[in-house]
DNA sequence: GATGAATGAGTCTTCATTCAT
DNA sequence: TATGAATGAAGACTCATTCAT
């Protein structure tokens, strides 16, 4: 129970307790309502339904979450800093909210074809972060100019995943962030020695 | 369990159709039975439960995957082809069975967080695999040798996995095998202009 | 409940209007008080309940249609006179308003037992005056002397309001009034040929 | 629990007893099933949803009230005679199950819309047995030749009706039979003198 | 082995009503 | 008087699993 913060972020964080400590399919309407600190009903004014509280609470959070990055990554000079600073940024508020962890990399995965269409439309933002900077870099001669965008988009955001992903499996018993440079060394320089 | 007679067999290729066609979540066992054309409760003579049968049918179908990669990258010779060929025969295979990929991609990630594990256990041949793959090419100097060998093995499955989700999910319009060439250069040689 | 201000008419002729439109179960007290301008609490300073709201609709309005009903009657010299009037000003009456006659013939018939009940007491002075007509139409010796008061009364009733609610489900798509003259012939003359 | 009946009667005369007992809104389906001695899921394996069993209750039950009705009124010669059958039987089956009256007459009026138009629909070929008669008098020549055939149809369905449902809410504390007579000559000769 | 009829636990959502302001 | 945000009880339906045949 939260009584300062509004309904609508009460029960958005109450879910993300709740689900990253039940699982998906053990979060009842009614225990995100208890943990919420307000009736089921009260979900109702708030959230069309179940599922509207999952999309908004990814919507929330993600929102938050890339703003973070497009913010942090602007103010880098070069698109090699640029893509370290946006895998820091990302290990790093995943490691500060081990709930949200939690619940984008397992627990909302189990989601249902349209939810998980309507999380891919929040992600889309987080995609074009990931464009600009390698346009980027190809434009500052960087980056290989016959570079696939889509390939080398799916390369870093399904590394970052899966690297997210396997840390929240070991139930995130290592420091994430420290190794944002050696991914981002992986990325740019490849396994080749040179 | 019986793994070798017919039965066993037709019940989990009816599921994997079942589970293409419909969805994770409207793949009722009645449904699975009906198209494997036995009733309802034979399915239990072959399968401790339900959750049974997808983990069978991911042991069954990535053995079958896992082996195949084993085998055809055994036969190449330097790290470099042999991660060449292990995209070009993940990829392949998945083109080849287009109700796997969806399966493999979409419908079996909603699954619980149990199912998950037991899915990982039967990934982890695959991860060494991939491991093994990267071991030789350190000992060949076509590697880096200072690399980490998780993170490798993140990047690499994490990019492959990324690729055919995003391929399925623009409903494998396009030609996946193709791009397997520029995957591979992708994790070999990275971002960098060099 | 104070009968005479406008507030409990607006929300009486809300009632009307919305369950006219949206039907009986469709009805939430939150879309009356919408419609009637006024907060879902205010409902309950002016009635008691939601069955309240029913029951009083019911004799209000009903009450109206009864007293019209007695004043046209008792201005006709004889019973069978009367009885034509009054089948005349109760086809009328609904024709007038054609939200009330789904509400009465429809719509409130949904209710329950208990509402029911209430309603029969409130057409109970409907009744009565049928009784007296009867009564008359004896004692002026135009009808029968052996006449079952209550089987009568329940014909000349049952025969109006089967009528009338065959009217409201063909949609109100005929003139209700111009056959007025020919369901009195019938109650009293019957299907005889004399 | 009426062991002998297959189970699709047996949840029928179940739901009949339990709405006649508890009334439409308080028959919940755990109710009739328990009443019927099955599983709750069990009564899905026979009926669509709760409101099937409502239909199926009133077609079951009315197609045998009607198939009597149309064989006793053929055997009778004249339209009048025909006619005072009808009423007879209607009034003696509706006698005969207290529970079925009740659930007719007061409970099943509480459905939607939806309901009442299947409801119709069963009635329609009731109403077909009045409109036969009704033609066989005319030419019989016993009937008016102007009778309006709908209204005449009106007024003897809602007649009988009106006077069964006012027995019923009488609690049939008294013989509806006996009344057929005098409700026969009440249609045939109306309430005037001659 | 094979069947399939029967079971019954489990949950989201609505909406009449309240009460602090 | 008037408000409207908050309450919380209540119920139809699904589907994995069993077991008598």
């Amino acid at each position: 129970m939260k009584k300062n913060k509004p309904k609508y972020k009460q029960i958005i964080d109450a879910a993300v307790e709740v689900i990253a400590e039940n699982g998906y399919h053990s979060s009842q309407v009614s225990k995100i309502a208890k943990k919420a600190g307000v009736a089921d009903g009260t979900i109702y004014l708030y959230f069309k339904n179940k599922e509207d509280i999952l999309v908004s609470l990814f919507q929330e959070k993600m929102g938050m979450f890339i703003e973070k990055i497009e913010q942090e990554t602007t103010s880098r000079q070069s698109a090699d800093e640029k893509l370290l600073r946006l895998i820091e940024v990302h290990f790093d508020q995943l490691t500060a909210d081990h709930h949200l962890a939690i619940v984008t990399q397992l627990e909302l995965r189990q989601s249902n074809k349209d939810l998980r269409q309507k999380i891919n439309a929040v992600l889309k933002r987080y995609l074009e972060v990931i464009d600009s900077i390698v346009g980027e870099g190809i434009d500052e001669g960087i980056f290989r100019k016959d570079l696939d965008k889509r390939l080398v988009r799916q390369m870093i955001f399904g590394t970052l995943d899966e690297t997210v992903t396997n840390w929240v499996m070991k139930d995130q018993r290592y420091d994430l962030v420290k190794q944002a440079g050696e991914v981002q060394k992986l990325l740019v320089s490849g396994l080749s020695v040179r």
